[in-house]
RNA sequence: GCCCCGCUGGCGGAAUUGGUAGACGCGCCGGAUUCAAAAUCCGGUUCCUCACGGAGUGUCCGUUCGAGUCGGACGCGGGGCACCA
């Protein structure tokens, strides 16, 4: 018996499925349409082992609806743009075109390795003109829907390099190559109006549009959205005195308008117009500003910077209590993005207040008594209070709940003339400039004359000029630099005008391939009728690390597309499965250079550098990710043991949507596990091939159990599937291959429906062995395991007619039974209480209450 | 800092609605086969205890006849935070 070789079989059947064009994708009215869409890769040059897993799980899903007679649609592409490939071109001194599209060879053999049953005729690349002049396409009609604008916003910039700075390369508020203290700086860039869309952004998240994702990404996406209702409302200056800018009151935005009467202080953003206008005549607020400025750009680094204010010339005067004013102070933790850009501090019921209010020693006035605290001794130390319970220390609200207070405040004001009730939204419209060659180009042109003139139809696409490698060896955008390219006539009105040398945020490209794969036509982004036909996508696969950004943009996309004639649905994705990542211990040699786990060895309890033995340190388990190189090649276990061994082993063991951890043990289990299925099936077809497939006769007990096995197997691996439960349908092919490799007694026919099922059933996760498998079991002829029919359960094969219950005595197991299934509950407690183990702990005692759980479990309560 | 998620044997994990904790796999231990090894096959494997039995799902508290599962507090780890993709 020849040992199973995945270095022969599985190139032939490769090639047998290219030659047949078997995944080429059909329209096909007679069948339902089922598209399911892994997110498409970064071409980095190699697959690593999360890739595995994540298209591996589509891969499972397109074989399996294909074998459930849909007609499927799973495509492949490449987002192909992006700053990694203008880095390795700084470092090499190649062009990013050049290496991109290197590595995207590299990667599609990779991808082809694996057995992926993808329609390769749909490949595309974002980085690819005919992809990125529709998307310029689509830009100019969202901007002709007003659905895009242009505005001020800032960026790192790096003072040494004189370059912008994304926030991954500023690293403890310095640049990654200068080491340089990178500032905040305004530039005039272009945004998407996804605001606009915030209100049905957040309704299809709970109105049955999106009962296809997971929980938790709605969740989140509802708390990015952060629709708040509060009061907008102005607080005067006191004496009547004047900002520089000539304003008399400021504006501030607040949800707590219960906790009014704890206003200690009002609070501006650093460039807020108020706070601006003093600057220009206050060198020390300047400087204030400036220091504000070096925060960086990030929420995270804002939110966690330390807390510092400075004090304006200027008091505020409480609208309830004329006779209080309050001091105006600029402070870091206000941004001027979100509400009014300024604030009221309320110290008592907000932590950032509290801390500021302690710093600088300002009035902390409690006004929300928590139930139960007693209002004489209450007071506010360390924490503040957020939680519920009643107002006081507050006048007219004094009683009321919170709820109720903010109701009654925000009537009074409002009937104060001093402000108005509403709505805010924590999302920022999404600023698509980047200041990068690497990307789309925005097909814009800029006229002294004309102004903002979008670059007409038929001059797309703005291709990328070629621009020589070296030119990414000098700091800043190349673009900037490309004077032919950005000569242009202006098309209004003829002068020479300039191109937008800015180009489009790469998640942009991502945020309508989906529409691309399914619905490319060569003159327009979409046909609408096939963008019909196949959207939304039925199952949308990916890492969980997308669930905000990347998915967020997609979804405005899809309706802004709709808005301009391109698509009809306004959902892109029916069901979204969210994937764990897997992840990986970091290394780092002694010159602090991130080091690849294959070039670390275990010595001794000490991990050294493989080929120099310099000690290595262990950094944390994180994701794996091209920058901290923490990336296992799944080349070389396929190479070792085949693509099957690698795809079973990603889908076995870890539930689909945890994070996993790599390690090296386990994949030999794979491996072992597909020679005994090879060998169970070899083996036994030898001798069975005379059979007559009639299993419905020999009702002998090996017979019947081994059906039942078959059938139980059959429902459980479908359902798992259906379930994204893959480790648990792999659990069950586990334990019916057990037990067919115990099955002997049974009649022939019973066993080659047991091997064709298993076959079949495993076929999604190794194809290829299933491939061989079939061919062995069926006569000449009869086609392929990946056309053949998903196996069906009979559900009379499923019942059982015993079953086992567990008995406790006061909730510990003591013991149980086996009655038929349907038994009255009576007689259940009659059995167990006659069991003799039961007995034993029950006897001498008074039986309090017996609960039988029918079907589940008999619990006698004594005394 | 804010939002989301996770935590179960030596390891990955399993456990419909609250109902036998540890399926399945890895590893380990023992045996068979072998001149020997690899591979393969068979058996065992939560911990404590000779046993009877007891303990046990990150920690503490609670609800319940019964809690891995529900509620509260906490700890640790991970993801996201708008220019990494």
């Amino acid at each position: 018996m020849a040992r199973y070789n995945p270095k022969s079989v599985e190139p032939k059947w490769r090639d047998r499925w290219a030659a047949d064009d078997v995944f080429r994708t059909v329209e096909d009215a007679d069948k339902p349409k089922y598209y399911v869409l892994e997110m498409f890769p970064y071409p980095s040059g190699r697959i690593h082992i999360g890739h595995v897993r994540n298209y591996a799980m589509g891969d499972v899903i397109a074989r399996y609806k294909r074998a459930r007679g849909f007609s499927v649609l799973h495509p492949m592409g490449w987002d192909a743009f992006g700053m990694p490939a203008e880095n390795a071109a700084m470092q090499t001194g190649r062009h990013p075109a050049e290496l991109t599209y290197e590595n995207i060879d590299e990667m599609r053999g990779q991808l082809k390795r694996m057995g992926l049953s993808i329609d390769w005729s749909r490949e595309l690349a974002t980085c690819d003109p005919d992809y990125y002049r529709h998307q310029q396409k689509l830009f100019l009609d969202f901007w002709k829907a007003g659905l895009v604008e242009r505005r001020e916003s800032a960026v790192n910039w790096d003072p040494v390099d004189q370059t912008v700075l994304a926030n991954e390369q500023v690293i403890d508020g310095k640049g990654w190559r200068s080491g340089a203290v990178v500032e905040r700086r305004k530039l005039s860039q272009w945004f998407f109006r996804i605001t606009d869309m915030a209100e049905d952004l957040l309704a299809a998240l709970d109105d049955g549009r999106l009962d296809g994702w997971p929980d938790n990404v709605r969740l989140m996406q509802r708390n990015w959205i952060g629709k708040s209702k509060g009061l907008t409302m102005r607080f005067a200056f006191a004496e009547d005195a004047a900002a520089p800018n000539g304003a008399k009151e400021v504006e501030i935005y607040t949800t707590r308008p219960d906790t009014l009467f704890g206003a200690s202080f009002i609070v501006l953003a650093p460039d807020h117009p108020i706070t601006q206008s003093y600057a220009e005549r206050d060198p020390a607020l300047q400087a204030f500003i400036t220091e504000c400025d070096k925060i960086g750009t990030s929420e995270e680094a804002l939110e966690k910077a330390e807390k510092l204010g400075y004090e304006l010339p200027l008091k505020a005067v409480h609208p309830f209590k004329e006779d209080c004013t309050l001091p105006v102070v600029v402070a870091n933790f206000v941004l001027m993005q979100y509400g009014a850009g300024a604030i009221f501090g309320c110290p008592a019921g907000d932590q950032r207040d509290l801390d500021f209010a302690r710093k600088y020693d300002l009035d902390v006035i409690p006004v929300v008594l928590p139930p139960d605290a007693d209002p004489a001794t209450f007071a506010i130390e360390d924490e503040a209070y957020v939680g519920p319970g009643t107002l006081f220390n507050s006048e007219f609200l004094n009683g009321l709940s919170v709820e109720d207070g903010i109701a009654a405040a925000i009537s009074k004001i409002e009937e104060m003339g001093a402000g108005e009730a509403t709505t805010n939204y924590r999302l920022r419209d999404w600023g698509v400039s980047r200041q990068r060659y690497w990307g789309c180009p925005i097909p814009i042109i800029h006229c002294d004359t004309c102004g903002v003139v979008p670059v007409p139809d038929d001059q797309l696409p703005v291709e990328l000029p070629e621009v020589a490698a070296s030119e990414f060896q000098t700091p800043g955008n190349p673009l900037d630099r490309a004077e032919a390219w950005k000569r242009v006539i202006c098309p209004k009105c003829g002068r020479e005008a300039r191109r937008e040398t800015d180009t489009l945020d790469t998640f942009v490209d991502s945020s309508w391939y989906f529409a691309r794969f399914a619905a490319g036509v060569e003159d327009a982004p979409t046909d609408p009728a096939k963008a019909d036909y196949w959207l939304p996508v039925d199952q949308y696969i990916g890492g969980v690390e997308h669930a905000i950004l990347h998915l967020l943009y997609a979804r405005f996309f899809t309706r802004a597309m709709k808005k301009t004639g391109h698509l009809s649905v306004d959902e892109p994705f029916a069901n979204l499965f969210t994937q764990g990542m897997v992840v990986h211990e970091t290394y780092k040699d002694e010159n602090g250079e991130w080091v690849l786990p294959e070039d670390v060895e275990l010595k001794d309890g000490a991990h050294i550098h493989a080929a120099t033995g310099s000690a290595i340190t262990v950094g944390p388990i994180e994701k794996m990710s091209k920058s901290k190189r923490n990336v296992v090649a799944p080349e070389e276990i396929a190479e070792t043991y085949g693509a099957d061994a690698a795809r079973w082993f990603m889908l076995s063991d870890s539930p689909p949507e945890r994070d996993v951890e790599w390690t090296d043990a386990g994949v030999a289990g794979a491996w072992k596990l597909i020679n005994r299925i090879w060998e169970t099936v070899e083996g036994a077809a030898g001798g069975l091939k005379d059979g007559d497939p009639d299993p419905s006769t020999s009702p002998d007990d090996a017979t019947l159990s081994l059906r039942r096995a078959t059938h139980a197997a059959i429902d459980g691996v479908t359902s798992d599937i259906e379930g994204f439960r893959f480790n648990k349908a792999i659990a069950r092919l586990y334990e019916f291959l057990n037990l067919l490799r115990k099955s002997d007694g049974a009649d022939i026919a019973a066993q080659l429906e047991a091997l064709s099922a298993l076959t079949r059933l495993i076929a999604p996760f190794t194809p290829h062995l299933a491939e061989e498998c079939w061919a062995l079991l069926t006569e000449e002829g009869r086609g392929l395991v990946c056309d053949a029919p998903w196996p069906v359960a009979d559900p009379a094969l499923l019942k059982q007619d015993l079953i086992t219950l567990p008995v406790q005595v006061n909730g510990k197991r003591r013991s149980e039974i086996t009655a038929a299934i349907d038994l009255d509950p009576k007689e259940i407690e009659t059995l167990a209480l006659d069991e003799p183990d039961v007995k034993k702990f029950v006897d001498g005692k008074s039986i309090k209450k017996v609960i039988v759980v029918p079907g589940r479990i008999v619990n006698i309560v004594v005394a």
